[in-house]
DNA sequence: AGACTGTATAGCCTTAGGTTATGGGTCGGG
DNA sequence: CCCGACCCATAACCTAAGGCTATACAGTCT
């Protein structure tokens, strides 16, 4: 079998019919008309029948279709897995990270990095933590910055720090006159929390269902934290975020407090398995450390956390 | 990058040569040398350094061929998965079976189901057990019968019966007078014992060891049962083996007793998952299980297993 | 130097896979 | 009930990928 066989049967099989299939392809519908009949001459079976004039795909087709999906998918992403291999340089540094460090954490040490290596070129983004690890592994990254990075074939993860949840108040909403805050006692105030994508968003609904004996009621999920925290700062409701993203940007207009029990989440520079570190890229890596140790002690993160 | 380009690359990077890739996908070297520059054109980087006239990976090529070879191994898979495609028929039956049913048990049940269903058509082999895994997997057969089936990802197990392990020993060789033998007792007789392939082997090596207190010596390391039993018989040593091979064919010139502790195993009969079984699948399920309960009641297996 | 092995290029041929043009089914609606 | 709107298949044609042989060229090892 072909590839070219396997890309047409599965445009057939998934949009049913053969002028179907051409138009997902870009090509005439005679055209792949003539390159299913060749695959399953080839084949020696049919795996469609023609039942008035349509396709309906029979047992055999079925089942080929089992086992032909993952690998054409499989296949896509190879495509695109040697397109980022092309941006592969010596020189270069491939470097995302979610929003909570795309503020200050990240910056700081891209900075310094870029002032230390004046010879190597940058590219980084901000992705959501899954896409980081789908990134790395694709090679569209080389180094990935995320919280509490999950264990995964083929990844490899570097602690560098901790952080935790803080609550993120507007100023004028009344709490307990408390230094810390009990978690039980956000049941019933406008929750704005994080949505499931994430390893955070997974790991904090956990926790306040632990917390709350039962089901959370949120009044708004968002993707991002920086959106809660502006969304805290709009009095649109309460917020449990993590305390860099807490603390990271403008403050004003907003309370914080630690919450209790306390919520610890860790730190990870993760890159691929197997791969040997270049040099600049522990480089890098030091200066993530860095510039998580600066920041921590500088935005008083001790006094939060600890 | 084109099903040929992958073929090709791949090829080169194993045989490490254009010759010998040219060799191994038995065409001219020089079609090797065009299809593998045109890959690198339309990939728009290269892959191999050309050095001193030779190919060598660069850190591209080594990348792409980590992300290729699972892919390349599951394409080679599909070819023969769309060839067993070929024998799927209705009002066929395709079974395997590991050698210790192939004797009594599988036989018994298949005659008794082509009997029935005349116009069915049949077609079986036995296999070992993990080969019989594979077998399903790859669609070149429907239904299998193993012992204690291990779980696998798209392996559905369906109980059927179950055995144990008993001892045999040559006629002449002396053995305590006791109806039941103590495994410990077996430390320092000539052993025959099952290589560590199949899931039976692993069973017993563990169990033996336990007993033992230590790694098991054995004299002869056989692949399956019925062979050990012949060796017994020729005077080779002493084997543990599943009672279902000892009870199967011929018994003259052996001695079988049972063991303490004692150890049992699970029949299982294996089909895919998530397929809907036909009536005559069904039906032949049915004459296993048959076919199991008759062979266990006249062999006086009771008498040895309970 | 000469034999050997490997790679690349040139020139030629076959065929998979693309195109447009066309004809023959099936079906729902006026 | 026939007409337009789909659908599929075939015919005739074209292009380019990928095969071949022949040949030149670059190292390596006797």
């Amino acid at each position: 079998m072909k590839l070219r066989h396997i890309e047409v049967f599965h445009a057939v099989y998934v949009t049913g019919s053969v002028s179907g299939g051409a138009r997902a392809l870009n090509v005439s519908q005679p055209s792949v008309s003539k390159v299913l009949k060749h695959a399953e001459d080839q084949l020696g079976f049919s795996v469609f029948d023609r039942i008035s004039g349509r396709l309906v795909p029979n047992e055999k087709g079925k089942k080929l279709f089992a086992e032909i999906e993952p690998l054409f998918d499989r296949l896509n992403d190879l495509d695109r897995f040697a397109l980022n291999l092309k941006n592969l340089k010596t020189g270069h540094l491939r470097f995302a990270m979610t929003p909570a460090f795309g503020l200050e954490v990240g910056p700081a040490a891209l900075a310094q990095f870029a002032k230390n290596n004046p010879d190597i070129t940058i590219e980084t983004e901000t992705l959501h933590s899954g896409q980081v690890v789908k990134a790395l592994l694709d090679n569209m990254i080389d180094m990935g910055l995320v919280f509490d990075a999950p264990s995964f074939p083929g990844i490899q993860k570097q602690h560098i720090g901790r952080s935790g949840f803080v609550c993120v108040a507007p100023e004028a909403m009344e709490l307990p006159e408390v230094d810390v805050l009990m978690i039980e006692n956000l049941v019933g105030l406008p929750l704005i929390t994080l949505n499931q994508k994430s390893i955070l968003g997974q790991v904090l609904t956990r926790k306040l269902e632990d917390a709350f004996g039962g089901p959370v009621e949120s009044k708004i999920v968002v993707e991002t934290y920086h959106l809660a925290k502006r969304l805290v700062k709009q009095n649109a409701g309460i917020a449990v975020i993590d305390a860099i993203t807490a603390l990271s940007g403008d403050l004003t207009g907003l309370q914080i407090k630690k919450i209790t029990p306390s919520i610890e989440i860790k730190v990870d520079v993760i890159t691929r398995l197997n791969e040997p570190k270049t040099k600049f890229q522990s480089a890098f890596n030091g200066e993530l450390k860095a510039a998580m140790d600066e920041f921590c002690s500088k935005r008083h993160y001790k006094l939060l956390l600890k």
